[in-house]
DNA sequence: GTAATATCGTACCGACCGGTACTCACGCGT
DNA sequence: ACGCGTGAGTACCGGTCGGTACGATATTAC
């Protein structure tokens, strides 16, 4: 069994399963791999789960952060992120990183160290999106950028662990909509 | 140890730290009871969280139920409501009710079907709230009272994930303004 | 006083946990 | 053919889990 094969299998069940409903052992069982070779590969449960953030990231975080990079309206950006995050991608419904950040005390210090790395790189991202979009008119100046970015990052974080909890998809892109109400110019 | 005493202890407990934080022996060991003693009590873990989750109920949803029920004006109840729930109790921060929400998959046939109730008790007072505001011309119209049940049920939710994550309480206020916008009419 | 009964917690059950010592099969240099 | 280093997994470690049998103790009935 290759590296890059453990780290896939490992992060699909993470995802789907949830990083404390799945045991070592379990996982070690439906991976394929012996307890001994993981914690030669990755020296524990901790540098698991942090390769399987990294490979989370590789997957799902960039991909959003691109499309927040859009220089298109802000507006539609909106829509289109919402849209992609409650969209079926053949993946496990709702986030490894969202689970991750609402489990913080239960992680190992590498995982826990890159996990936070990895929430500034979004709040920074969100951030400059919205200086992006003041500039050009299209957000609503009276909202900090500090303050739409923490607000940005949480309601995608609240539609994603929605959809996590199998709520309909309408029902999160309505909700959503909503929350974004406070941030287009108007 | 009297049950009231029991439940009150494993309430705070459960509360403070996790439900899955907290094994069942663990739980005894600090409540200072026996686990026969609970097993005959309450029937088993399923039981005990039953009661805790009642019990919280009383502590914290009726509160919460008793402030929207009110008759001031939509915006002022509202930001009340946020102020309530960031605000100080002496009570641990966050909330049972919503940890239990966020991990429905381990909860006991029994836990789960009171916290459904719970859970459509409290979008029905939101719902009947959002109606009375409707009719007040104090809210959004071009909102469905059921979309706006959905929406301030979640967005308090994360308010109250926010606070169990240790955020500053000034921004998880400010962060509740401006999902309120949405609501409000204009 | 004593026997029957109800009550309560000790002490145990098998399973599984995260983690590792140690065996053993294999490939290579000689 | 053989000794040897190496790398991989079996099989074990102590501990904890949820759950309960059963013995010790208190209470009641007579």
């Amino acid at each position: 069994m290759e590296r890059q094969q453990v780290i896939a299998q490992a992060t699909a069940n993470y995802w789907r399963e949830g990083l404390h409903a799945l045991s070592l052992n379990e996982l070690c069982r439906r991976v394929g791999t012996s307890k001994p070779a993981l914690y030669r590969e990755f020296g524990g449960e901790d540098g698991l789960m942090l390769a399987a953030l990294e490979h989370y990231r590789g997957l799902a975080v960039v991909p959003l952060l691109a499309i927040i990079a859009s220089d298109e309206p802000f507006a539609v950006v909106l829509e289109r992120a919402v849209a992609v995050m409650t969209s079926d991608h053949g993946t496990p419904p709702g986030c490894l990183f969202t689970k991750m950040r609402l489990s913080k005390g239960r992680l190992g210090p590498q995982t826990l160290g890159r996990l936070e790395g990895i929430e500034a790189e979004r709040i920074a991202a969100f951030e400059a999106w919205y200086r992006r979009a003041l500039e050009r008119g299209e957000a609503d100046a009276s909202v900090a950028p500090e303050l739409a970015a923490a607000y940005l990052d949480k309601q995608f974080t609240m539609a994603l662990v929605s959809m996590a909890l199998g709520e309909s998809v309408e029902q999160i892109r309505a909700q959503g909509r909503l929350a974004m109400r406070a941030l287009v110019a108007r």
